[in-house]
DNA sequence: ATATTATGTAAGTAATCGCTTACAAAAGTA
DNA sequence: TACTTTTGTAAGCGATTACTTACATAATAT
């Protein structure tokens, strides 16, 4: 196999994790099936990352910083709060149909015995998430144009509810999912729990 | 070890098995560590159950039988349909926290590529809860209670979506949970989605 | 041109895993 | 009572796992 500098070889080896996370599961990621998939020694993978969890925190990682950095954009931007939530919403199933691997990633590992940065770089994901839904209904709140007796809290829980039971349709359809419709759709449901 | 009848085992080793879930995680459950958990020997445990499969498939369809058997009878009920809503509600979430090895089997399971048999018994669970909710919501629409323009298909979704957005704060958290207002609370959010 | 670093590899390591085997003896049946 | 079935066990099996080691050589630095 041709030489490449690092920082290629650890793109593709995260790129095939995420492959084989979605075509057999997270249980099923072995570092001998990993460096197969990509075509490449066994050993190589440890010239690049030093275990195995290494891979995992770093696509991780990746996530807060594209996922979560795109979601902060929207929820500050000057749009109204209601554009704002849907968007966020938007860009938050889009995401998560678009990188499937991810996805499953993602909620694989949030009900496992992780350790401690692992657990908490992805406690930070979901955090992150619903404090970015609460802040934009605050504002909507803020502004008068929400019902000022909504409750936050648990909005921002039924809110964080979405993805993830879209995440188990997706994985019992088998992958079959028609957005265009998704998000408007559930807005709906949202803008009438807020409105006055 | 004393003797006891298969049927006692099965019960004692399917107790083990979730709560080594609940404080391991599903990754770290070994038929070696389970074997210690209860005091036996690892053999034993394929005196009772003939793969460790097994024993996981068994524990499902108690949550099949448990589990929905209860939440079909709250929804087959001829209280109102709201009452019936939250009771459902109500019931899956007790359910869910007081059973945190299942929970979190459920949720660690659903994510994970399984043998046919398996994806099926947990399909049904979640699809089982989903057309509950669904009924309810019919049932309050055709008797002219809520809004006949209601998007069932999305708000038992939206449904669907709690318990597994409470869960993975449960996870988050470690398991604090003050369950006394949940309901209630989210209750009144369905409630304003649905009413007409 | 030489020395050093970075990258790839095949083989190997120690550990763990689910499960079986061979033995033992309690419990049940006729 | 004799035979069969059920239940428990220690040891072992074959497979898999994440990772290391020793070697090789391309790429980079001096």
């Amino acid at each position: 196999m041709e030489r490449q500098k690092t920082d290629v070889r650890q793109e593709q080896i995260k790129s095939a994790v995420l492959d084989i996370i979605y075509t057999d599961g997270l249980k099923n990621l072995s570092t001998r099936k990993l460096a197969e998939r990509i075509g490449m020694s066994e050993g190589t993978i440890f010239r690049h990352f030093k275990t195995k969890q290494d891979i995992v925190l770093s696509i991780i990682k990746d996530v807060q910083t594209d996922f979560i950095g795109n979601l902060r954009k929207i929820a500050n931007s000057s749009s109204s709060p209601s554009e704002r939530l849907e968007r966020l919403l938007c860009a938050t199933v889009t995401y998560l149909t678009e990188n499937r691997g991810i996805t499953m990633l993602l909620f694989s590992e949030a009900t496992q015995k992780n350790d401690r940065e692992l657990k908490e770089n992805l406690q930070n994901i979901f955090n992150n998430q619903k404090s970015l839904a609460s802040k934009i209904v605050l504002d909507g709140i803020a502004l008068g144009i929400w019902d000022e007796s909504t409750d936050v809290e648990q909005v921002a829980m039924l809110y964080m509810g979405i993805p993830v039971a879209l995440n188990i349709e997706l994985v019992f359809a088998g992958g079959v999912f028609h957005r265009e419709n998704f998000c408007s759709r559930m807005m709906i449901l949202l803008l009438k729990i807020l409105e006055r």
